[in-house]
DNA sequence: GATAGATTTGTAAATGGTTACAAATCTTTT
DNA sequence: AAAAGATTTGTAACCATTTACAAATCTATC
């Protein structure tokens, strides 16, 4: 392999010039310049990056936790976020969760603490007191998407307020009878989304007076089967059906659709449905739901980190805690309309 | 940061044993050991992998490249083959080409030749020349899945032959007029599959002496929306409406099983619908479909990268061509029966 | 208890870049 | 044309590990 040497070498000059020329970072002479580019062109030159990295103490990488890849908001999310990266030269190395508990001890406990990256991002990861040591302890940047991090930086939107926006939609239409299908009981991995939209839903009911049954909240994975199970249960029973339905993501609205059209009922005349997340496939399924720009996050929050890596000053506390909040918006489709009259 | 010196001035050894202790790869008195190994734990100490990597010449890190993430069979082969890397002590790193033919460029001329991979796994990926060039003159191993590589290892399923057998099951049922949604004409990015598969449904309808009727035949994106569309277009038209459709993909198969029940039409009854890849929701939609363990695959590949990279020789060559075929099998539903008599 | 052989250990040379510092060269000013 | 200042360059130290080689220690044998 052709190092920086050879450059040299074959340039006439020493590698310090060499290094200076192709890095840009020092002022060369327009020759000596020419001579170097010419060189490493020639020899197919490309610096070693462990090399660079070791001298440097810069890795030009960041790690990215999330639980799951194959469901729409991570995959998205990811894929804005190495977009956003690479444009900046940046590589993203990828910490997938759903392995397991053992995985993630592992990735917690070896993986991000290698010196391999030169910073981390959660997507909607809740950490626990061990991992949230660990990752502080190596004083490197830390930014969260999708909820809070204590003591970290993060981007998220307010979900207890998008549950009750979705819910007062609901009621500004006319409904009293507003069920809603939310995560499970908040599991380790996942983050505070499901419960707190749940309790924008029971805050949005509480506020217009409306009662907070017990029976018009199912819990369900945040998956498209999950979601019309939950609602053929809700639907089907003959006394007590909902005529609105407020889903905790837009998967699970793609559902709750179906599963009404299955029992024959009309969306919205029979039943109104509204979901969170402005899914790509929302507008197929003429959803009405409360958009939240995933894209637009990842961007941003890839664009947070470069920033932190760009500023960063010896000596200061990398990691202030600071949650910056994401603005979200009702975008109304076919999916609601005002209850119809008995 | 704590590194090597300090584990050895404290353990009271060379660094030398530190190192050899640590990584278990020469014998070390068991007295040496137990010095080292709590010297190392009281300091909380992690080899520096750039350090690591610069000695050795290995990353234990390997870059994964693919069109997209945000579809079914890219993120969860991207999440098996992540597990299965994990699972071994190695990286993955993640090279997403959507972002445009700018980034493909850099990534294909940059990242992948900076050494900080050992070796490169594509993802039903067109590689052109130069492409291809680069990676092989890195002598890195290059592994492939979801379509051939010339002049490396890749796993593929038989896509004609996939294409195939879905037509025949049609086939074997009594129908004959046997429509086909397909990939849109091979574009760079994509694989040989739309093509492939759409061969396989020509050929096994000119092998049962059936008609190929062109406008039985429909591309579209692999996406349900999509094949909603086209799925209305072929079944709207009053003359020449098929009895059943061939999907290119379970996605796609969605998409024709709404547009069918959106127009009134009962599945199977009035027409069959199949798809191509067992998607995690197809049991949910009833689909019969030709299935192909994406997270089986996934795995094997990872270990087919492992394996080259345990048993690498200096000097012989890394990358010889070899296509593996992976076997499918046909997952009946409720979505295909005989056709209804007229 | 000396000798030979096996095992364990330490020394120091890689690995391939970056960069502080000093030396050399080029401008400008007098 | 010399002096001062600015710019460009080269030398060599440094980053944190691994590992070839030699030295030291241990174990077994006579």
């Amino acid at each position: 392999m052709t190092g920086i040497e050879d450059v040299a070498k074959l340039a006439g000059v020493s590698t310090a010039t060499v290094s200076r020329a192709l890095s840009g970072k020092a002022h060369v002479s327009p020759k000596a310049l020419a001579k170097v580019q010419t060189a490493a062109a020639e020899l197919g030159y490309v610096a070693s990056s462990s090399a660079y990295t070791l001298a440097t103490g810069r890795t030009r990488n960041i790690g990215v936790v999330l639980p799951f890849i194959d469901r729409w908001y991570f995959s998205v999310m990811l894929e804005s976020i190495e977009t956003e990266l690479i444009e900046h030269g940046y590589d993203l190395t990828l910490y997938n969760l759903s392995g397991g508990e053992k995985q993630r001890k592992r990735i917690f406990n070896d993986f991000l603490l290698r010196k391999r990256v030169d910073g981390v991002m959660t997507i909607a990861i809740k950490l626990d007191e061990s991992e949230l040591e660990n990752l502080t302890r190596t004083r490197k940047p830390l930014v969260g998407v999708g909820g809070p991090i204590p003591g970290a930086r993060a981007l998220t939107i307010d979900d207890t307020a998008a549950g009750r926006l979705a819910t007062e939609h609901m009621i500004s239409l006319g409904h009293t009878r507003i069920a809603c299908i939310g995560g499970e009981k908040t599991s380790e991995m996942d983050f505070s989304q499901p419960t707190a939209r749940r309790t924008g839903w029971e805050n949005a009911l509480k506020g217009a007076g409306l009662e907070v049954r017990d029976e018009w909240f199912i819990a369900s994975d945040f998956t498209t089967p999950g979601a019309f199970h939950a609602v053929k249960q809700i639907l089907g029973d003959p006394n007590n059906a909902p005529t609105a339905i407020v889903c905790a993501s837009d998967e699970m609205g793609f559902g709750a659709i179906l599963a009404a059209k299955d029992l024959g009922l009309r969306v919205p005349q029979d039943v109104s449905i509204i979901g969170v997340d402005n899914h790509d496939q929302s507008d197929f399924f003429g959803l009405t739901t409360i958009s939240q720009n995933v894209r637009g996050q990842g961007k941003h929050v890839a664009q947070v980190m470069l920033n932190l890596l760009e500023n960063f000053v010896e000596g200061e506390p990398v990691n202030t805690e600071h949650v910056e909040t994401w603005p979200f918006e009702l975008v109304v489709r076919s999916s609601t309309s005002r209850p119809s009259a008995r």
